[in-house]
DNA sequence: AAAATCAGCAACCGCAGTGAA
DNA sequence: TTTCACTGCGGTTGCTGATTT
């Protein structure tokens, strides 16, 4: 049995909404709000309309707030950071970004941002040197991981389903003039703690792996004996002891030194050094001919945070527990 | 000036998650 | 426990205006 449509699509109206049906829509919700049921919402506004158009409407462009027009600066780098993250999840990036609907940044990404970023990694390749994989540096990002885990404190013990994306862990690589030691860096709560110049990427396996047996060494329940249930740590406490709000620390950072120069000093950077296998085999492949616009492509000229994992994901925590996966209890 | 191509964006589609019955 | 209506989401489509040929 199929599933039946949400409306007579013979007998809806589609396509682009007119300045009446507009204002029907928006007088009728700003008076008696949506009801909590769109599917019946036309009908008692009197639109030939399907619900959901009325729905999607209502929240990509009548509601209250929306902001339109040019994306900022410091609303790209947020943009990059979070799909860097989480990837294409786009109401949780918009939930960010304050007034703009997931839509919007959808459309703004696949139209502009991401051949911004396509362009500044065409010149990157087109300077890189080319650089062999360093085992060497790949234990020192294994290292690098357990001590991520090792300091890491279980301070809110939410069963956790791990997000299907992988993971991207990095080290902050300020631009060559910028770089900040670790005096200073807490001086100036950027917390900068690590100075390495490598990116890793860590499997899903591998986080998990990771996290499971940090967390049964602290007596931290981990409940099943899979990655869909462990336990995370839903703060970032950097090595300082200041709770920080990461994101805003890595925005603050961008903002003073500027999107470009962080994409920039990439091009400086040799990103062969990534854990992830498909990485090392695109690193052990040859980089002179391939004119590849993937993300895993893309994915090295943003540099981050000590880690972009535990700067952002608190955000998710309190804010859109669902999409971690968050168990109920 | 006209046709072709491109870019931006609003709207639609279908799937998955959720909760009530 | 199962079914199903509803909601919300991400991917895709198609329209429109701008730009290029």
């Amino acid at each position: 049995m199929g599933r039946a449509p949400c409306c007579d699509k013979a007998n809806v109206k589609r396509g682009p909404w007119s300045p009446e049906e507009d204002s029907k829509l928006k007088a009728y919700i700003e008076q008696h709000g949506t009801g909590g049921n769109w599917i019946t919402l036309p009908q008692k506004v009197g639109l030939k309309r399907c619900g959901k158009s009325c729905r999607l409407r209502w929240l990509n462009y009548l509601r209250p707030n929306i902001k339109h027009g040019e994306f900022t600066d410091e609303e790209d780098n947020i943009i990059c950071s979070l799909y860097m993250s989480i990837g294409s999840r786009w109401s949780i990036i918009a939930a960010q970004l304050p007034g703009r609907t997931d839509n919007d940044i959808k459309n703004y990404w696949n139209t502009r941002l991401k051949k911004k970023l396509l362009l500044c990694n065409k010149q990157r390749k087109d300077h890189r040197p080319r650089n062999g994989y360093n085992h060497n540096k790949l234990e020192m990002m294994k290292e690098h991981e357990n001590n991520f885990f090792a300091t890491h404190q279980a301070i809110n013990n939410a069963y956790y389903s791990w997000p299907p994306q992988q993971i991207l862990f990095s080290t902050l690589i300020p631009p060559q003039n910028h770089r900040v030691d670790m005096a200073e860096s807490s001086a100036n709560s950027h917390n900068f703690q690590y100075s390495s110049t490598d990116q890793v990427y860590f499997s899903q396996d591998q986080l998990c792996e990771s996290s499971t047996n940090q967390l049964a060494s602290m007596n931290h329940p981990v409940n099943g004996d899979t990655c869909n249930s462990s336990v995370i740590s839903s703060g970032y406490y950097p090595s300082n002891g200041v709770i920080s709000n990461g994101l805003q620390e890595y925005n603050n950072y961008i903002n003073s030194v500027g999107l470009d120069d962080v994409l920039n000093s990439t091009s400086t950077t040799d990103h062969s050094q990534q854990v992830d296998k498909s990485v090392f085999e695109m690193v052990n492949s040859s980089t002179s001919q391939d004119q590849s616009t993937s993300w895993e492509e893309l994915s090295p000229l943003v540099n981050y945070p000590p880690s972009v994992f535990e700067t952002v994901s608190p955000y998710y925590v309190f804010e859109e527990p669902r999409y971690l996966g968050l168990l109920k209890q």
